[in-house]
RNA sequence: CGGGACGUGGCGCAGCCCGGUAGCGCACCUGAAUGGGGUUCAGGGGGCCGCGGGUUCAAAUCCCGCCGUCCCGACCA
């Protein structure tokens, strides 16, 4: 029994939790310069199925990949007035090259709106070279003070999208097509219900017209931001004089767009599924589906189940589904561990399926399958092993996104609630309270100072109450829209 | 930058009050037995006790200074 194996339980501190969950899951390490973090393969394997997945969705809708550099001359960063106001805090600044001072300092990227139109602004001349559909994978380096495991971390990686479009109502539809690429994402591959809509302007994107998100709710019921898509108008196009011949042969500055999700994603899907066991990662985006562990008694067993073992994993890493391609399968062949370490070392990895065999099943002809989303056991014949695994693990794909669904909905609180009763939430349990909105930010920034809570998004269509809110949460006025509010990472 | 706590093998900690030359658990290495939910026994390696100075015959321990980390606020994907 070694107490220092086991996780602080995620009830009682839910921070605590979480950080010796990532780092016990191998997941992340931290780095010697503060704040920056080190990804280990098995973080950086989910990551990986991430970008292909995304990467995918981006080709699909027309994306093509580039890559821009790290370093900006500071004067692009000063081209846009709100641009600059946000940012400048938490640049980092190079001031010295080669052994001497540099004439002008390089901020290294915190976003690359400034190099990206720059560059679009030499190449686009004519509205045939519109719409321009860009995407890089990249890192960036933001200053923060306060940094937590792949929740905020001073240097991330992360996925922007640049476009660059003729007309106004181009670059909407491209903002909200892209918001729903990662609504899809989080929803489908993730397992991450989100709530899509607006930004107010408090939590606007330094330069944007408008800023969309897909806020998720974690298990201590704050809020994760875990996409951004910008209308970014004509704010940068002008800046960076981006402007293009029309049809009509005038002239016209472009309209563009951007958004962007990063290795966030990894600490949302954590603070998403974790257990008091470990991580528990949807099978989709698991670099391993499926762990097989022989157990044995005596050097006889073991030959036999061993071989066994073996043929087994060899058909089912050969197994082709329909959409999800070959089953991906490990056998763990470790000597010298016992069974039970093994399960509780894969459970903490989050390993969704595992298979256990052993020489009782040999003589049966069968095995045992364990879930991981939660722990339930069943004795299957191996006969027809591939469809039951393939078949289990779509099923507790599907279960982890209901879980989380159900979840989010059971701490959501909808329709006119007293002042009170919103401060008791704020400050007891948390959650996501659907609340009318004045549209002043005097209401906005007080709730922020009294309760934390600010708002996430004005949520789209879909998400809002049958029957909105009609008073401002704060002041009691009538509202103009349905604000979602949370306190939030 | 304000308020608090802490720096001791890879990790987590005890020792400090009351000075006497460093210990525990885990991890690691070797051997044997074990193996259907965190095995057991035996043996072993590894530490400028954050840094610098002072007091003392003697400092992890007392005093002064510095550095660093973490937590709480201001910032934020």
């Amino acid at each position: 029994m070694a107490d220092d194996k086991k996780l602080p339980k995620r009830s009682e501190d839910f921070s605590a939790w979480y950080n010796e969950t990532v780092l016990k899951a191998e997941l992340a390490d931290y780095s010697p310069v503060r704040g920056c973090m080190v990804i280990r393969p098995r973080g950086y394997g989910i990551w990986e199925r991430m970008q292909r997945q995304l990467d995918s969705s981006f080709k699909d809708t027309g994306h093509q990949n580039a890559y821009f550099p790290l370093l900006i001359p500071e004067s692009f960063l000063h081209k846009e007035a709100e641009h600059v106001e946000g940012f400048a805090p938490e640049v980092a600044v190079v001031t010295h090259g080669g052994g001497k001072k540099l004439d002008e300092p390089l901020v290294i990227r915190p976003t690359s709106e400034t190099i990206i139109y720059a560059m679009f602004a030499k190449w686009v001349q004519s509205y045939r070279d519109l719409p321009l559909l860009i995407n890089q994978w990249a890192n960036v380096v933001r200053w923060e003070m306060r940094t937590r495991l792949f929740l905020r971390t001073l240097e991330f990686l992360w996925q922007e999208g640049h476009t660059a479009h003729a007309t106004e109502a181009e670059a909407q539809e491209e903002t909200i097509k892209m918001l729903n690429v990662y609504r899809d994402f989080m929803e489908s591959w993730m397992a991450m219900p989100v709530i899509t809509g607006m930004k107010t302007d408090a939590e606007r994107f330094a330069g944007a017209v408008r800023t969309y998100s897909c806020e998720a709710m974690m298990q201590d019921n704050k809020a994760l931001q875990a996409g951004t898509s910008h209308n970014l108008g004509q704010n940068f196009s002008k800046a960076f004089d981006l402007k293009f011949q029309t049809e009509a042969g005038g002239t016209e500055f472009a309209f563009n767009t951007s958004w962007g999700v990063s290795t966030r994603l990894i600490g949302g899907l954590v603070m998403t599924h974790g257990d008091d066991f470990g991580l528990r990662v949807p099978p989709l985006l698991a670099p391993i589906e499926l762990v097989i562990v022989p157990i044995w008694r005596t050097d006889d067993d073991k030959t036999r189940v061993m071989e066994a073992a073996r043929n087994i994993t060899a058909t089912l890493n050969g197994w082709e589904r329909r959409k999800t391609g070959k089953l991906r399968v490990h056998l763990d062949d470790r000597e010298g561990m016992s069974p039970g370490a093994k399960y509780y070392e894969w459970e903490l990895r989050g390993i969704p399926l595992r298979l256990e065999f052993g020489p009782r099943d040999l003589d049966a002809n069968q095995c045992v399958l364990v879930r991981r989303d939660n722990r339930v056991k069943r004795t299957v014949t191996l006969d027809s092993i591939g469809e039951d695994v393939a078949d289990l693990l779509s099923m507790i794909q599907t279960d982890m996104r209901v879980d989380a669904f159900e979840r989010r909905e059971a701490n959501s609180y909808r329709g006119d609630i007293s002042y009170d009763k919103f401060r008791e939430i704020m400050e007891g349990p948390g959650g996501f309270v659907y609340a009318g909105f004045c549209g002043s930010g005097e209401c906005e920034q007080a709730i922020k100072e009294e309760t934390k809570a600010t708002i996430r998004v004005l949520p789209d269509e879909e998400f809002r109450s049958a029957e909105p809110p009609m008073k401002c949460l704060k002041c009691g006025r009538g509202s103009v829209a349905e604000a979602l509010w949370a306190r939030a990472y």
